[in-house]
Parts: C-alpha cells; structure tokens; sequence
DNA sequence: AATGAATGAGCATTCATTCAT
DNA sequence: CATGAATGAATGCTCATTCAT
C-alpha cells in the first residue's frame, strides 16, 4: 500500500542521484579540470544521463557550483581545529594549525585541485570567479583566525600583529605546499619546514616591530636596488 | 621539386607566421589553460587560419609543446642570476635569487600559468607530462644551484646541506608566492617573507644539525605524533 | 477507488490549471508557431509541471487540438453577426459582416495566427491538418452565409449567386487583410476597401451574368492567354 | 599536373556545395518553417554534413539570411513586369501586373511560403525580422510602381493618386491570394476576382475624389457607428 | 608556405514523454 | 490532481584534424 513520502524525506533516489552525480563531478573536474570534463563523461562517471544531470543542476556552471559548495563545506569542517585541544605553547598551537590544514590537504584533495584549476583559469564565467573568491577568503579567514589563535599566548595585541602580517603569507605557504606535489599527498618534510618558517616569521615580527624598514633585501622587486 | 627550406634561411614570414602563432598560444592556454584553448581560437587571435597551425606544428600538442620549450628558454634566462653579482653575505645572495625568480614570475606569467595548469591536470598525452615534468625538474636544479651559491660564503659543506634540506621547500615557497596571486604580480610583502624565512630555514639548518628528531611538531604529518 | 470525477462537478481546481494552460498555449503557440513552442517553455509559463501539461491533454498535439477547438468556438462566436440587426441595404449589411470579421480578427489574433502557422506549415501530423481544415471549412461557411445574407434583399437567387461566386474570393480577401499586418490590428483602410471592392464585384455578378468569358484578362494565369 | 585554379573560378566545389546547402534549406524552411527544419536534417537532404553547413553559413540564422537573400533576387526578377510590354489601356496593364506577381507566385513558393512564416513569428532574433520587413518594403515597392505604371495612361497625377491609395490594399489581395492556398498556385478565379476588385477600386479613386468620408461603413471598425 | 573546404566525433543543452508517488 | 524525477533522442554548434591545391 503505497504510503505517502513524508516530507522531511524527500525522494530518497532524487537526492541519491543528485549526490552520486556531485561525487563523479568533484572527482573528474578535479583531476582533468573543469573544461575538460564533458557532460557526458559526468554521465558515464555516474550512470545517469545527461539529461538527469541537467535536471539536478540546470548547467554544467550550475554542477560546478553546487560541487564547490559542498566541497568547502566539507574541507572548511576538515580543516578547522577543533577547540578542546588548546596547548599552552604557540609553537605547538602552531603545530596543530598546520596539522589540521595538510589533514584537510589530505583528505579534500580533488577539490582543492579544482579551487587551484579555477583560481588559475581566467575563462569561466563570473559566478564561478565569485565561487572561488568566496573559498579563497573563507580560507583566508580560516589561516588568519588560526594564527591568532596560535599566538595568543603571547597577548592579545601581539597575536594580533602576528595574524594582521602573517597571514597572506601563510595562505601563500599553504598554497606552494599544495602545488609542489599538484594535489597529491603534501610532503612531511616540507610541511615541517613551512612550520618552522612561519613561526621563525612570527618572531621576527615579535622582536623586531619596524616592518617596513626591516633587514629584507629582496632585490628586483623594487626597481632594481635594494629594500 | 619543394626542397625542405634549410634552417639557417628561415623564409622570414614562415618564421613571423610562427612566432604569431607561438604567441597567440602562450598567451591563451596560458590564460584558460590547454583544455579550454581551441584551434579555431587560437587561429581567430593569430589572424592565420587553423591549416596553417598545423601546417607549423602539426597538431594541438605539438603546439603546446613549442609554447612550453620557448617559455622555459626564456622563463629560465630571465629567472638565472647574472654571475657577475656577487656579493659577500649570504643573506644578501638570497635576495639576489629571489630578486631574480620573481622577475622571471613578473616577465613570464602566462607560461607560468600554463606549467601550472599542466601540473594540476591529468588529461594531457604523456609528452606534455613529460614537458611539464622536464620544466619543473629543471627549475629544481635553478633553485639548487641559487641555494648552493647563496651559502658559499659559509663554506662548501654546509651551503651542500642547506641546498640539501631546503630545495624542495623553496621550490614550494615559490610554487606558493605564485598561486596566491594566481599569476599575477607576485605579492612584494610575501616576497619578503619568503626571504625571510627561507634565510631563517637556512639558520637552523647551520645551527642545529639534527634534523629529523628536531623541534618540528606537525601533528597529523607523522602518523600522528601530537595533537 | 478512484473514480473518475463526473464532468458536471469539475473540480474547481482541475479546470482552472487546465484554462490556464489553454492560455498560455494560445498565446505562445500563436506567436511563435506551434514547432517553436516547448512545453517546457508552455509549463514555465503556465506555472504548472510539464507532467501537469500531459495529464490534462495527453500529448503536445492533444493540447493543440484543444487550443483549436476553444479558439474556434470562442473565434466564430466573435465573427458570426447578431441576427436582430438587419439593415434593408446589402451595403450596409456587407459593412456588418466585414465588420464582425474585422472584430473577431482583432479579439482572437493568436487564435488566428495559429491558424495560419499550421495552413502554411506542412509539418504537424494529421490531425492538426484536420483541425485547420475544419476550421477553414468553417470559416467559409460563415463567409458565405454572410454573403448570402447581406445579398438577400436583391432576391435570393441573385443572392445564391453572389454567394456561389464570390465566397472564395472573400475568404482570401480576408486572409490578406489578416496576412498584411501579421496579426496586428487589421488596418481600417484597406478593411474598407476590401468592403469596397467586395461590392463591386458583387455588382458585376449582378450585372454580367457571362462570368468565364468576361473583362478580366489576368494575363498568365489561364494556360497563356494575353501578354 | 595541377593546374592552380584561376582566382575567377574561385573553388568550384565550394561554390556547389553552398548552393545546394540553399536549395535544401529553401525547399525545407519554406515547407516546415524556419523552426522546425533542423540542421541535421538540411544535412541529410543536402548530402553534407552538419559541420559543413557551419563552415558556410556560420549559423542556422546566417543559413536563414542567405536563403532569403538569394530568395528575393529571384523572386523579384520573376515577379518585375517586362518594360517593353506596354498596352495602351490600364486593365490590360493591370492584368499584366497581377499575371507577373501570380507568376512571381507559382516559381517561388517556397520562399514565399518563408516569408509568410517570418511574417507570423514573433520569435525569431531581429535580423531575420530584419530581412523580412526588408523583402516586405522590397515588395510593397513593387506594387506601388506597377499600380503607377497600369494607371499612367489616366494621366500623371491620377496615377499617383491610385498608387497612393491603393498600395496597401493591392498588397493585402496579393496577400490573401497567396494565403488562401497555402502558397499552392493560386487559384486562377480568386486572381481574376483580385483584378478586377483593383481595377474597381481604381476607378472609385478616380470618380470620387472625397476618399475619407465615402460611402464605405464598415461598422465595428471605429468604435460602432458608421464611417 | 599557406589555405579554403571539408568531416566525423563530440560538445552543452533541450526535447517530448513517462511514471511512481 | 499534481508533481519530482527520470530518460533517450534530438537540438544547434564546435572540436581537432585532413587534404587538395
């Protein structure tokens, strides 16, 4: 006897499809890119027609969509620390902050793939460039609350000046990590280096507080001489 | 009977046609990448029809493989340091490299891009594996030999250890300072602070020789350590 | 058990969707043709499912079938005269009839337009040549019912004779009086001298009774004769 | 040997393949309409494939245009009358006109047929609206300077007079002939019927100079009442 | 050295239609 | 009555590539 659906349930098989459809999405456009995969590869990856894909998501930009959405919602949960775990020592704060974001690395990797592909291509239409500008300063949030965090054991005015100068160049750290092995398990030793670094940066910035005037030379940037 | 032109008499406007061509490609697979870089485009913005591409390279990825070795002659002839600089402190050598490979980022940003999009993407045939992998091998050696020369002044063993320990994390550190801006001018705040730390790695690559056992926490990289 | 709701009690509800749907057909239909209308296009604008479209009418053609018959009904309700008002002159009882023609041109243009769409399109199957053709087969019996009416009082066989001779050219008088403006509002100039013109030629019928072998030369249409 | 072919026979096959692309297109578009020919099937009734209608027309609106283009240069050269035939009297001049547009008819009703098709639909982009309003003028001019021409021997003005008057009612009854049959050949009676309403009218032009308050009635054009 | 013309495979997308609920 | 979900076939169009000239 045919039982009505109730509504917090709503058609089982639909929602199914529509995520069997993301996973096959998130998987190819993250290894070939998006151009690259066609909807029709989508629907082989799947076992569902084309058609079925355009019922979910209206179009291909819609698919990309509704893929970085879950995504972010998924690598944002991965790679946030959990609170409980508060260790007294910046360093190791530090530690843990970087631990979490190589975990998220780790276990995102496809999607994170397809952020760099996008952040990379310059052809998608603009709501994709909205996509991946939201992930991007959402990560941004998530590296800078992560380095105040980090250093509050120092004061709060400190912690501070350490997140407002580190952060862009933390996310820069964390964004090399990844590239260097193109999406694929971020290398140990390398991400222990990108530890250490940033908190030998994080003391420049506690003993030394002239920025602008510091010790870096960094010719060529400049036009040509030095500071 | 049409004698092959040698290629010391190289036919001026074959070679202008060529060159026309060369750029349209950089400029647009660099741009939105390979996949999404169609022959018809590419003849559209070389003002040359689609048979004439072919006619000079054959086919799409005899294309791009001409793109990718133009690129990195010249991508590595601008980031090469100019031996005759050579000042005595190392710190200051260290400037001079990352003067140098941000310059080649400034000067060459499409080719970059389009090295990045093949290191990302799994679709292309193996040869282009094989150019990207060739590119990225060779700027590792860059890196190397600039790590080497920027220590010298601390003795050949020890600028032998830091080129060691630190090429892979420069190589990412780079790779970072690049995809923050996605190709654009490379950020000079984190330029700095890629100096920096780099120059801080290398301090603790003098000071303390145990590597491996060191200070390095990184919970979640060892199979779990802290945290 | 589903008992099918008897059509005196019709579910208030139901026949509402269903007029709906038979308004947005009426209206797309007729103004982009019956090929270039979607029922996806026909379900966005009638507000209801596609799956709705079917149930009420079974197929696409089904529902053209019945924008036909309604339109029909509703259009010849328009043009056929009011019997009461019966002016003594066939001039003036001629203006009454182009004149409700003109007005059931004016309130049923889609109606009408559809018509034409499937007079000239030799696409649709063959139930829909059907249908135009009764609805042209209509048309024409008003056309000559009007003409025998308006002639009336020159005696009913003259009037017979008008009718007989001059229904056909009426009916294409009026086409192009529909044709020329595509479906606007029929100009009133040239609804004048349609008017006009359909007197006089009824006036020749009057007159000379020789019709074959008379005045007109129409060079070209006969198997050659003039020019 | 090849032989180059001479720049004025420019790629013979070419030129074919583009002229039997038109045929198909015009036999197909004119007997469906312009929404309901698809390419593929102009491909199979062209023996080219889809690609290469693309390579020729750049879209199916660009196949549309050429269609029409060609359509009209041929229809209009068959529908002019001849200069050198020139009776003395006005009816056989304006059964010269009449027999040249029925024959215009007869050779093209294909592209008219189109014609009509553009006329009614409203959905097409604004450059095919374009090309219709284009050959609507194209026709409307026709019209007018025959009418001139049948009724110059009444005397210059008079002529201008009818030709002012007359045009859009002449070019209404062309169109009714045309779509009474659906653009089959028209009906030889309806025709004579046709030139004689104009010659009729022609002379009601002539003998009673107060167009605006004639006898004509027509109720239900103005808001009910007379005039 | 170059190109106009062509082509089969594939593209993203929409079609009319069905059916379980 | 109504609809969310699905589907195979077709849509207009672009793809990388070839080849005679």
């Amino acid at each position: 006897m045919a039982v009505p659906v109730p509504p917090h349930a709503p058609a089982a098989q639909g929602e199914r499809s529509r995520e069997e459809i993301l996973d096959a999405a998130e998987r190819l456009m993250g290894t070939r890119g998006y151009a690259a995969t066609s909807i029709s590869l989508l629907a082989k990856a799947s076992g569902l027609p084309p058609s079925s894909i355009y019922w979910h998501f209206g179009s291909k930009s819609g698919l990309l969509g509704a893929v970085m959405q879950r995504g972010a919602r998924r690598f944002f949960a991965a790679a946030t620390p959990d609170p409980p775990a508060s260790p007294p020592e910046p360093r190791e704060r530090l530690a843990l902050l970087v631990g979490r974001v190589v975990s998220g690395m780790r276990e995102h990797p496809r999607f994170l793939r397809l952020v760099a592909f996008l952040l990379l291509g310059g052809d998608g239409g603009h709501d994709q460039h909205e996509a991946v500008a939201g992930v991007r300063a959402e990560a941004r949030g998530l590296v800078r609350r992560g380095l105040l965090w980090a250093y509050l054991p120092w004061g709060e005015p400190l912690a501070r000046r350490v997140a407002d100068e580190l952060t862009d160049t933390a996310q820069a750290l964390f964004d090399g990590l990844f590239l260097t092995t193109a999406g694929g398990t971020p290398s140990a030793a390398v991400a222990r280096d990108v530890e250490a670094a940033l908190h030998a940066l994080a003391e420049q910035v506690r003993d030394g507080p002239e920025r602008s005037g510091g010790p870096a030379v960094s010719a060529g940037l400049s036009p040509r001489g030095g500071c």
